[in-house]
RNA sequence: GGCGCGGUACCCAAGUGGUAAGGGAGAGGUCUGCAAAACCUUUACGCGUGGGUUCGAUUCCCACCCGCGCCUCCA
């Protein structure tokens, strides 16, 4: 079967393909990097991420742009708050972008465009709009006059069909023809950030930006666009508004939308107050790749409820893989090859990829992978596993993992290299530090938050290690197991297996 | 009201016109100095409700109920 994708613009599934073979133009919409993102902007980006990844594996070269928001009325309310400039401001933003992105090993896309390097082409965009009559000056703003655009509504199905000219709906409140035209560029205000333009000292709208960077790095018609729901509208109209009118022609083939992470029940937002950022979960000790695999775990079209439960069962997934993996490649077999597990490895592959295909069923997807650990532990436990069929294992983790990207337990070594974890040592009769939290939550405005959580060094856990060992040596299991108790408090976790004893964090 | 998403076991979550994937959790067992990991057994006669089509529906059709989102802040 094909690749395939629900459309929003048709409301079907299509059939992929690109409009120049094997490239792939693909925007999707980034930050606004007025704070910290939450981890509900995080769902749609590592879905786009998920998205961009099997387009890779299905071996399509992918040119991605996301943009980053740095001029808005968020961003501007903050910095005038802060009292600094707009790009002092926004910077340590989009260097915590930068971070949390690495830390959800979201691959970086080909473009990272910033909307205020891009004014002059707003600009110029906003002047053929102006020229061919889609727009109009109104008291230093210009607005996107929206019947002038007979499609209008086609992508979020809403019908306009009522609008009307000159049926203001209040002269003194809106300087538009009509209440649905929106704005494409803001006339200065006092205070306000600002660039000049042939119509009129301003900046620019917020929809504006996403149809210049596309457009600018990828072309003018694009293959994917993507977001969360609930930018089909106004923000995604618009942006096929603005891009149409402009070059006549059709301005995105695929619309993708991912649906919103819910808390109990309602859409996490910031505006609702019920959101943690990536940095709120580190600090209550939750690992990046665990929330990347809850986020990736629910195909994009369902809503998913997000629980702390919910981050401790991703965990606990991730760790069967990874505790396959490392059997895999610790434990010895016999030689040879066993010829009934020869097609487990590669039918858990094509399992994959068919659910990949249809519509990114990552859940699917998973269930593939798991059913493959099944086979390999058991063959291991029953001893028919064979050397032979090693490569053949690992090759499917492998795939796996080029999608999800979770096996690798990197996520302290990542925390330490950004600065995000400190790492304490303590005699072993002290108490424990686990839970230590003596690092406040970043506060809203204040940047980069610094370290936020501590956890034992790696070289004091290797020397309890090397204490329990002599303990056990000695057959003094009680010492042993006391010590195996505390480093658990502190947050690591001991096997003793054939090969030696495996630590590693919870 | 319009448009859209969803309602499957204790939790998360696939799925198909032919008798319910997978993960987590619980219980029992194997293995282990003990654990952990892993394996085995076990936990939905049922898939929001009521009709209909069919030899047969969770899956198709109709109606209804419930939750949520969007309808110019919003991933």
């Amino acid at each position: 079967m094909a690749l395939r994708f629900y459309n929003t613009l048709s409301g079907r599934v299509e059939d992929f393909q690109p409009l120049e073979d094997k490239k792939v133009r693909m925007y999707t919409c980034g930050p606004t990097v007025y704070d910290f993102p939450h981890i509900g902007n995080y769902r749609t980006f590592v879905f786009q991420d998920i998205l961009r990844r099997y387009l890779k594996y299905r071996g399509y070269e992918v040119m991605q742009a996301m943009n980053l928001t740095d001029v808005d009325d968020r961003t501007i309310a903050n910095s005038q708050a802060a009292e600094k400039e707009l790009r002092e401001y926004t910077e340590p933003y989009i260097q915590g972008f930068e971070t949390d992105r690495q830390l959800l090993s979201l691959e970086k896309p080909e473009f990272l465009p910033r909307a205020t390097d891009h004014i002059d082409d707003m600009v110029k965009l906003i002047q053929t709009l102006l020229a061919k009559g889609h727009a109009y000056s109104s008291d230093g703003s210009v607005y996107y006059r929206v019947r002038s655009f007979p499609e209008y509504g086609k992508l979020s199905k809403l019908d306009f069909s009522g609008l009307r000219d000159g049926a203001r709906v209040d002269s003194d409140k809106y300087d538009k023809d009509n209440a649905r035209d929106f704005v494409l560029w803001k006339g200065w205000k006092e205070g306000e950030p600002f660039w000049e333009a042939p119509f009129g000292r301003g900046r620019p709208g917020w929809h504006i930006e996403c149809s210049v960077m596309a457009m600018q790095c990828l072309g003018e018609t694009l293959d994917i666009h993507s977001g969360g729901s609930d930018l089909i509208f106004p923000h995604h109209e618009n942006e096929i508004a603005q891009s149409e009118a402009a070059t006549g022609k059709p301005f995105v083939r695929f619309w993708l939308h991912a649906e919103h992470l819910m808390v109990n029940g309602e859409k996490m937002s910031k505006s609702a107050g019920n959101f943690f950022t990536l940095r709120d979960l580190i600090q209550k000790g939750y690992r990046p790749s665990a929330i990347r695999y809850l986020l990736a775990s629910v195909r994009f079209r369902m809503p998913l409820n997000f629980t702390m439960d919910g981050l401790v069962q991703a965990q606990k997934s991730l760790e069967r893989l990874r505790n396959f993996r490392y059997r895999l490649t610790m434990e010895e077999f016999e030689d040879g090859f066993d010829a009934d597990l020869a097609g487990k490895a590669s039918a858990s592959t094509q399992a994959m990829e068919e659910a990949l295909d249809d519509n990114l069923n990552t859940a699917e997807a998973l269930a593939a992978i798991f059913n493959l650990v099944l086979e390999g532990n058991t063959a291991m436990d029953q001893g028919r596993f064979r050397a032979g069929n090693r490569e053949a294992f690992l090759d499917a983790l492998e795939r796996w993992d080029r999608i999800f990207a979770g096996l690798e337990d990197n996520d302290y070594a990542k925390l330490e290299e950004y600065g995000l974890i400190k790492e304490l040592e303590k005699p072993i009769d002290g108490s424990t530090i686990s839970g230590a939290k003596e690092f406040p939550a970043p506060q809203p405005g204040s940047g980069d938050g610094g370290v936020i959580r501590t956890v034992l060094a790696n070289a004091e856990i290797e020397r309890r290690l090397a204490l329990r060992e002599e303990a056990r040596g000695r057959r003094d299991f009680g010492r042993a197991d006391e010590i195996r108790r505390e480093l658990e408090a502190d947050g690591v976790i001991l096997e003793d297996t054939k090969a030696g004893t495996r630590w590693k964090r919870k």
